[in-house]
DNA sequence: AATTATTTTTAGGCAAAACTAAAAAAATAA
DNA sequence: TTATTTTTTTAGTTTTGCCTAAAAATAATT
């Protein structure tokens, strides 16, 4: 069985608000996420419910069945690789892959897939620190927790991150924090839980919003 | 303005027709080249001839205008850097890159475009020996002539192959022809045109269609 | 030139994926 | 518990790109 380009997203956004709750997806989410309207994921949410994608129960929301939440992360594999290409090989910012690997994830073809895994080192993430399902559908989740759940005095590093607009990317360029930086937490300010870190000896001053957004690891 | 893919598939088609015949070309040939219905070409036709990319009179076939001429080349510049991408980067066999190319040569970004042709080292030609038109659309049209126009006892040097087919080319490979591999011209059998030809010093037979679908250079 | 054959266009439909507006169900508040 | 608000679904349209069948125009024959 084949899939359309818009059946594939949905099954992809399906998948990532599936993560946040374990219960149905509503109607309504996935139209805020995929900024159609309600009646339209009705619609499609019953097309992939008869192609036994999804389980669907009127006014109940819906769940990937174990064929839908494999053909998900099989998309999102091509996303993150295509985005892995872009910033590795093409030298692009990390700002700018996902809209176009957002188009690339579409070509079919599971021998370019492989080659192109091979190709890049079967990277384990792409470069906003988020793991590459393998072939399979496996997802080798490295422990990992939010910078502002961190004890002052701790010294992290950064591997990801939990935002990836353009936006976001952008402001933690200006701030030298990627992939791999060193972050040492000097302190914080109680009133708005702000924080001032450390970050190549340079002291910066970062808001709570920002520091839920950066997954670093302990060591 | 902005293209869809049957619309882009179109105006490709389009001009691989007008290349043959100077004239405009029928929409016959269009729907048999694209596997559909003439009157769905009639349809689209009128279609592209209102965003101006077609000049359409009715029962008097089509032509590209400088625009989607323009906008064709660029369609096409991109498959075959795609081309070159899975021949040189992913070890694609030639018979197999067109297929994904074609998936390849849709995704939308400029920059992608650019970034890709750089990554390659600004190749001048794709994997079958076909020219790869710039980024304004010129094409640097290489001296090149038939294998089989070619004078018996010759020294030449394969260049290209008007066929692409996947049987054609894997037929090539069995013969030991590639782009790049030096011929020389024994003999030919009037009878049927069939030529005698040495390639790595052995002795190949090929019939005159074989020898048609050939582009060598004399050097 | 008139007839036949071929090509092209028109007319009317279909499926996918979106939409709006109205109806129905569920959730929340009084 | 009833009333109100919110969410979800249904019903009916739209657009894109294709189709078939019939009509119209062009090309080929006699």
């Amino acid at each position: 069985m084949s899939y359309t380009l818009s059946e594939e997203n949905y099954l992809k956004a399906i998948y990532h608000l599936q993560q946040g709750s374990p219960k149905g997806v509503s109607t309504n989410e996935i139209a805020e996420r995929m900024h159609t309207k309600a009646s339209s994921v009705t619609d499609m949410v019953k097309k992939l419910a008869g192609k036994g994608m999804v389980d669907y129960v009127k006014y109940q929301g819906v769940t990937l069945t174990e064929a839908g939440q494999l053909h998900a992360l099989h998309v999102i594999r091509k996303h993150r690789l295509w985005e892995v290409f872009l910033a590795e090989k093409l030298d692009f910012p990390w700002d700018q892959v996902h809209d176009i690997a957002e188009q690339l994830e579409h070509v079919q073809s599971p021998e370019l897939v492989r080659r192109l895994d091979d190709f890049l080192g079967n990277p384990e993430s792409d470069p906003h620190g988020d793991p590459i399902p393998d072939a399979d559908g496996r997802i080798r989740r490295k422990s990992r927790q939010l910078l502002s759940k961190c004890q002052d005095g701790q010294e992290v590093l950064c591997v990801g991150v939990k935002e990836s607009s353009s936006e976001f990317l952008r402001f933690l360029d200006q701030k030298h924090i990627t992939i791999g930086t060193k972050i040492s937490i000097a302190g914080r300010e109680p009133f708005d839980g702000s924080m001032t870190i450390a970050v190549d000896g340079q002291t910066q001053y970062i808001s709570e919003k920002i520091a839920s957004n950066i997954y670093v690891q302990t060591e």
